[in-house]
RNA sequence: AGGGGUGUAGCCAAGCGGUAAGGCAACGGACUUUGACUCCGUCAUCCGUAGGUUCAAAUCCUGCCACCCCUG
């Protein structure tokens, strides 16, 4: 529980299923770090007082910052764009906190993620939630039968307007508090300085290039940047610009035009399939780049080494190194993978 | 030194006597469980400078300054 409108709902319509509950709250940070987020953990347990179920903070703050800070950091290290909410998820709540509801004895795990989950046949299937404007599923690919099996979503069936009467209703506090969006352990929003801070590292300015070498500018350090970006370049040509790519090895962004950015193949590692034990050798799909983008067709071809390629039918603007790539069939989460570089 | 050209916001740039377009950047906001994209908004009392002509000038005239090019 987070103490927003979300996890305070999904316990609520859990407890009104007659469940027997406890609330908890994930500590992500060191003791050190946690002063911006305490808020947090009085609104948590506030909200679990309000629903009348225990409440446990439980500390995490080692595995999250081995895991999500650290592979976060190495990931613009490598030049590349990660995106941490699938890690933390990933190792996290559907990790460590699952673990923790198992150790408990609990039989579930509720969260407030915008998703469904089926069963169908004795199997679990991932779908997206009835609010296409909320969807989540995005964030879930990597969940395996074995989770979904502990896990529920209530409020997949709703839309975030419906998630806010009941909570309006039943007098939940933070009805209207607004939607969380930053990162959440880079509160502040400057990433790049969090990961200054935390590596102790600087990372070296140099060189905007076009596509042909020639040098446009001075970058501010590769891990400001990513692929697709147009503001804060701080470069006035006639024609906006965006980062093509990045050369970790020569330490230069490169610059070009939108229509630079669109390419129709890519591959991904990290795979996992949701549907199926043994996926087809080559199917067809719908995927999504990046969260917010809407799928696009595309072919799918398992590759012997664990990978696989994806070639869309027109191409895609801006395929990120390190960000995710979800495939669907309809409204069902198939799996997906984490880009690789070229 | 002589000849030519240019000087408009952080950058580029319209304007050619009637009271400062546009693009880029920047900043602010919307959107968003990844600071991407996108969208909305703000951004020159003033046109190198000093005078002059005119009802009225960034636009015409003159001096000065700066930069650029050519010639020697």
């Amino acid at each position: 529980m987070s103490g927003g409108v979300d996890s305070t709902v999904a316990a609520h319509l859990i407890i009104q299923k007659g469940f027997d509950c406890i609330g908890a709250t994930m500590r992500l940070l060191g003791e050190s770090k946690t002063d911006c987020l305490s808020n947090e953990y009085n609104d948590a347990r506030t909200a679990a007082a309000r629903l009348g179920i225990a409440h446990d903070i439980i500390n995490f703050s080692d595995d999250f910052e081995r895991k999500v800070i650290g592979n976060f950091i190495d990931s613009y290290e490598r030049g590349e764009t990660p995106n941490p909410c699938i890690e933390c998820n990933r190792y996290m709540k559907f990790g460590a906190l699952l673990e923790y509801t198992k150790a408990l004895s609990y039989d579930y795990l509720v969260t407030g993620h915008y998703a469904k989950i089926k069963n169908e046949g004795g199997r679990y299937y991932l779908m997206k939630a009835a609010d296409p404007e909320k969807d989540q599923s995005y964030f879930l690919y990597f969940l395996t039968q074995k989770q979904l099996k502990h896990i529920m979503l209530p409020l997949g069936e709703l839309s975030k307007n419906e998630v806010r009467k009941i909570a309006k209703a039943e007098g939940f506090t933070n009805a209207k508090k607004k939607e969380s969006q930053d990162i959440c352990f880079v509160p502040n929003g400057d990433y790049a300085k969090f990961i200054e801070t935390v590596s102790g590292k600087a990372y070296p300015h140099g060189n905007f290039m076009d596509k042909n070498g020639s040098i446009l500018g001075k970058h501010k350090g590769l891990i400001r940047y990513t692929i697709g970006q147009r503001k804060g370049l701080g470069l006035a040509l006639p024609k906006p610009l965006y980062v093509c790519e990045k050369k970790a090895a020569e330490n230069a962004v490169i610059l070009g035009e939108n229509e630079d950015l669109y390419k129709k193949t890519l591959r991904v590692k990290n795979l996992n399939f949701i549907p199926f034990d043994n996926p087809p050798k080559v199917f067809e799909a719908k995927v999504k780049v990046r969260y917010r983008q809407k799928e696009q067709p595309a072919f799918i071809s398992i590759e012997n080494d664990g990978t696989a390629k994806v070639e869309f039918l027109q191409a895609q603007r801006a395929i990120t190194p390190g960000q995710t790539a979800v495939f669907y069939d309809g409204d069902m989460v198939l799996g997906g993978g984490v880009i690789l570089p070229n």
